[in-house]
DNA sequence: TATATTACTTGCACAACGCAAGTAATCTGT
DNA sequence: ACAGATTACTTGCGTTGTGCAAGTAATATA
């Protein structure tokens, strides 16, 4: 399992399972905007194709990072969830979130990152509730969603 | 500048800069390990190639979250530093950190990962005092290399 | 029973990556 | 002063990964 690793840096192996453009977006999709289907997936705006989100959600599942489960009521849809240690990557994506804003972003307003960041903490207790409870409606803080 | 971006999402921005095998441990051998040259950078371990070391160094550059400057004493080295944007990555580095030695590596002690994590703003404050000084030593946690 | 929906796979062109080798500028030892 | 070493790259080339379009199998709906 964690053989074949290019170094015993635990950043260094983070970066080997997260370290390209697509998987983090998907945690991202599971985490705040609540998708749970390879159709959500493919319209959540950036654009990535079939073959991409077949391999990356083939990855994400390898790592432990999602599972998967057939829709009782529907065995067409495949339910993409994120485990213990997909939710555990809210502390990232928080931070490249505020990052992003702060450095990157006109999208996001700086008032509204300031308050994220201000409310880190709570933030991230909302996004373990949604999990926990599993509450799929898309995050807002204030009324407002936070990735725009 | 932020032409061309997939969306608006900082997310999604960030990871169109950040997003790859080796950006952020560049970043990190910056930060951490106080490597500053592509030699350093080149032996840090993970073994990248040159080519792909110059075009990360050119991207980052570009992108605003390093520079390099002419070492006074020998006109051959370029000396590679964090900009303000640069440092601010201290906080995704450090999540990757602890998602990693809690889910992936067996090379940090979780002792050792508990403790960084309980000291979260103290270390992130080390880090900090370390750019503004330009402290090069490589960063210790009580004694001990905090990636290995 | 025909059509739609979901979650993919396949084929192909193109870009990115990884390795080995080479190069230009600068420094160091004699 | 000159040979050899050092630093920071670039270039070539074969392999791997990405992106787009099209196709497919299983299931659901009208």
């Amino acid at each position: 399992m964690n053989s074949n690793r290019r170094s015993a840096c635990p950043v260094s192996t983070s970066l080997e399972i997260l370290g390209d453009r697509w998987s983090l977006l998907i945690v991202r999709d599971l985490m705040i905007r609540g998708f749970r289907t390879f159709k959500d997936f493919l319209e959540s705006g950036e654009g990535i194709a079939t073959n991409i989100l077949a391999s990356r959600l083939k990855g994400l599942k390898a790592s432990g990072i999602i599972k998967a489960e057939i829709e009782a009521t529907d065995q067409r849809r495949l339910n993409y969830r994120l485990t213990k240690k997909g939710i555990d990557l809210a502390p990232v994506l928080l931070e490249l979130l505020i990052w992003g804003a702060r450095h990157e972003s006109s999208a996001v307003p700086c008032a509204r990152s300031r308050r994220i960041e201000k409310n880190r903490e709570k933030f991230l207790a909302e996004v373990r509730r949604r999990w926990r409870e599993r509450d799929a409606t898309p995050l807002q803080v204030k009324g407002r969603w936070i990735w725009k």
